[in-house]
DNA sequence: CTCCAGGTACTAA
DNA sequence: TTAGTACCTGGA
């Protein structure tokens, strides 16, 4: 395997908290698979071991979904804005944020209405190991993410097989506007207006707010603005003493005047926080 | 057994 | 514009 130094980097909570459901600890490795990939990760002290599969050595992309060029200590400073938030990193430290495939994370978050993430996870895997290619590595068997066009050409009950429930038109819907190139966003939209690339994405049946703010924060580089869930909710109200009742778009302006350009990373080490304190 | 989950679409006021 | 409710399904 190959070899970087990383720091202030929690490996764990990053690849399997909240904002990903396609890594697997496995002993003591990480395996993530995406569309094309299956990639490995091993965390020894302060060296991150990585290898990609079947292309070898792939480090553009370790690097890039990684965001290992990232200055985290300016981004730190950025958002520590108050008690909370010093709580939060002392507590969870150092959760970043993935730059994750736009279509993966699309297709992924679809599957998180009204459930979760365990429940999510499960799907994904069932989705991947009954649609997707199979991979044999060191003996083991991997599954990659379904290509696009696979999901798009499925019925609705072969998706409910693997229990995306009423989500299953939704996500065959959604790969289907990829495919045929409706939707006017792909993995470059990062140029684009936040205002459209929202609008876009939420005619597609199955995306909200909640879910189109995962995409773009996820996977789309909009580290201005960070997804409102119910934890989202409870830390506003909870930690900040805001109206529960205020409409989505008012909660998320809030949290983007009040940490900025890296509100998504707040946002993420908030909820990640939060949610452990209260399981 | 019931309850509910990192929401969203649909309907009625 | 806003409030109320159904939705597949499997963990807890």
């Amino acid at each position: 395997m190959n070899k970087v130094k990383i720091d202030k980097y929690n490996l764990h909570t990053t690849l399997l908290g909240g904002q990903a459901f396609n890594w697997d600890l496995v002993d003591d490795s990480y395996f993530g698979f995406t569309q094309d990939k299956i990639i490995e990760l091993k965390l020894k002290g302060s060296d991150l071991y990585w290898q990609t599969y079947p292309e070898k050595d792939d480090w553009e992309f370790v690097k890039n979904y990684l965001q290992l060029e990232l200055d985290y200590n300016m981004i730190l400073e950025r958002i520590n804005k108050d008690v909370n938030v010093q709580a939060a990193v002392k507590n969870i430290s150092h959760v970043r944020l993935l730059n994750q495939d736009f279509e993966q994370t699309l297709l992924s978050f679809i599957l998180t209405s009204n459930k979760n993430i365990k429940a999510v996870r499960k799907i994904v895997r069932g989705l991947s190991k009954k649609y997707g290619e199979q991979l044999t590595i060191n003996g083991a068997n991997h599954y990659l993410f379904p290509k696009i066009e696979v999901i798009a050409n499925l019925s609705e009950s072969q998706l409910k097989e693997v229990g995306a429930g009423f989500r299953a038109k939704y996500l065959q819907k959604a790969a289907e506007a990829i495919l045929n190139k409706k939707l006017n966003v792909s993995n470059s939209s990062i140029k684009y207006d936040e205002d459209k690339v929202r609008e876009q994405l939420i005619t597609l049946n199955g995306v909200g707010d909640k879910i189109a703010d995962c995409v773009m924060a996820f996977s789309l580089e909009f580290y201005n603005i960070t997804p409102i869930d119910i934890w989202g909710k409870r830390i506003l109200t909870n930690l900040y003493g805001l109206d529960e009742n205020l409409k989505y778009s008012e909660m998320r302006k809030w949290y983007s005047q009040y940490f900025g350009e890296y509100t998504a990373y707040a946002g993420q080490i908030l909820f990640e926080y939060y949610r452990t304190l209260n399981r």
